[in-house]
DNA sequence: ATGAAAGCGCTAACAG
DNA sequence: CTGTTAGCGCTTTCAT
């Protein structure tokens, strides 16, 4: 049998309204009283029903987050970040990982609606609805539900990402100094288009041609990573192609194409230098150490809560969209030859 | 503005019971008035809300899931097969991570209980405060709410669980076929221990004495894995201790070994054989690859999501704890020096 | 400072 | 088959 408000009403010997005060705390209530409806509370072990709480008051103090696959380490530590700073706000969160599937993701919507969660938070999965998913952006502002997007910039969205265009010149800026020029890019999903901005970038700067066909690029629904790169690299590899270097969009790729460089017998970073993105932990695990941009997920998760909670705070639907922009860090490991030893224990944190 | 039921009954002329109706199916209703009420809902693009929905049917269609730590690999894909099958039965799910605190998972189970979430699975995280989780234990019965176990037997709960022992046996039986007598063992925490039984045992069946300084335990609190496998390992060599193979309690201890070894120039498998469990992402990836012991997760978090749902629907509280055993398969490749080659493609899966 | 009463949006008897 | 009514457990006026 589940405890109500009656029952302590009844223990203490006063009204429910006395006990819906003393647990809100913000009306004044005699202290005597307060101190026998504490006393009712603890002795029946009472915790308030949130459920029959959201009933009246607008909030039920839960989020929804969407990420495209939680068994990705990437988004498994986001998530992770997210779920901590907002239970320590007092939130809970519903998570769904929607395998890059718009009808997944659609359907986590319209049950974060159901449940009326308080915003929500999501990583960008399939690009290719922008109808769709508008619609989705409209339904929320219209049920005042605050939405921030992560990583990927959607019209009209809050958003929380990583400068990638900035961290991807980073990376092939370190390997044009290291002396290389032909560079091939193996490229993932949605936001790697921005790294490929960034290799095109430093290309230009150099006055240097790119070579399109040194350019493999997966596609909105690519999740398979290790595989992917291993595929591409293998392409490359058969295509008979010229390169001394390669940029990847994430480790996973990198890990995959250095595979197929190894069963092609060529040697990483003798033969050919290999830089990732992300750092994950497997970066500085495997060998070769990867050399790979860091981003500053812990950092971003927080910023995207904190963003989120202040626009629910201010009820802000329609101010300009924040953009919030954190810079990536280039971790030069093993990969690419060049001699600056990394910290051998960085794998320890 | 929210659109209520009550706006659908007065735009297709009906009452509220009739759209309520309609909404659940289970009543006949008048086909025409369906209809109307149909288009209704569809004009106004109504969305019945869960929580009014709850104060009255029992049920949130929620589940609550505690892991010690989502960013770790294991836990990851643990809760995204958990999510994926349970949003195939309309749940959603709330999932904390704990860090293993005992504050924080008992701070989850109070949210999921104002919640009032349909059920509970747990990845059980401390085993230290034995009282406090029966009183969560029995607090979650009195409240009916069923809770499954993950991976961790504890009094009166349903429990799915990988056979942590015969895994354990497989490989270090693995070990001694190959020839080796004098095995470490680096554990990790909880379920590790029935690891170490099946190390035991099989030095048992063996008559083989077990020397207790080649063994090292983590403690309920040991969470960065690698790190302590790398210390653990580094003391055994400080140690000056003579062994031949290492069975390790997951694979990122085995990789955290493999460095120590590494770095005093100990090579493997050639000096001394590395066994790993789980079989992660990495260890098929890392160099080298990781003979291990594979868990079927997919199959384990399926299992605990039908269980836990069985027992919603027969409301199922005091029947005799069911335990559900998985096998492990031991995964032979290259750290312990066998010849039998691994499929080089396995971590395209 | 406290109690009585009116809902929040919906479902579930109970009548018609 | 459909409308009326009574709540679910709580917060919030409005009296007292």
């Amino acid at each position: 049998m589940k405890i109500t408000i009656k029952e302590v009403a009844q223990e203490a010997g006063v009204s429910i309204s006395t006990v819906s005060r003393v647990l809100n705390g913000k009306n004044r209530v005699n202290k005597l009283t307060r101190k026998k409806v504490e006393e009712a509370i603890k002795k029946l072990d009472f915790q308030p029903d949130q459920i029959a709480r959201t009933m009246i008051m607008k909030e039920t103090k839960t989020i929804g987050l969407v990420v495209p696959q939680l068994s990705n380490e990437y988004w498994a530590i986001l998530s992770e970040v997210i779920q901590e700073r907002l239970w320590e706000k007092g939130y809970s969160l519903f998570i769904c990982s929607t395998d890059r599937k718009w009808e997944q993701e659609t359907a986590a919507y319209r049950s974060f609606l159901e449940r009326r969660v308080d915003g929500i938070i999501l990583h960008g999965a399939t690009q290719t609805c922008e109808g769709n998913r508008f619609s989705i952006i409209e339904q929320m502002k219209s049920h005042s539900i605050p939405m921030v997007s992560f990583d990927t910039r959607i019209p009209g969205l809050h958003c929380v990402a990583g400068d990638h265009l900035q961290g991807a010149i980073d990376a092939v800026e370190h390997l044009v100094q290291l002396g290389h020029k032909e560079i091939a890019y193996i490229g993932g999903p949605s936001v790697s288009h921005h790294r490929e901005l960034g290799y095109r970038n430093v290309f230009m700067q150099h006055h240097l041609e790119v070579d399109e066909s040194l350019i493999k690029r997966g596609t909105d629904q690519t999740i398979h990573f290790t595989k992917f790169g291993y595929t591409s690299m293998e392409a490359l590899i058969n295509e008979k192609k010229q390169f001394s270097a390669v940029f990847c969009g994430n480790d996973l790729i990198a890990i995959g194409a250095s595979k197929a460089l190894e069963k092609a017998g060529i040697r990483v970073p003798q033969e050919v230098a290999l830089v990732g993105f992300d750092d994950i932990n497997m970066a500085s695990l495997y060998k070769p150490a990867l050399t790979t941009v860091r981003q500053p997920i812990r950092d971003m998760g927080q910023a995207a809560v904190d963003l989120l909670l202040e626009l629910k705070q201010n009820n802000d639907l329609h101010s300009a969209p924040t953009k919030l922009l954190f810079e990536m860090e280039l971790v030069i490991r093993e990969s690419c030859g060049s001699k600056i030893s990394s910290n051998e224990h960085s794998w320890t944190r």
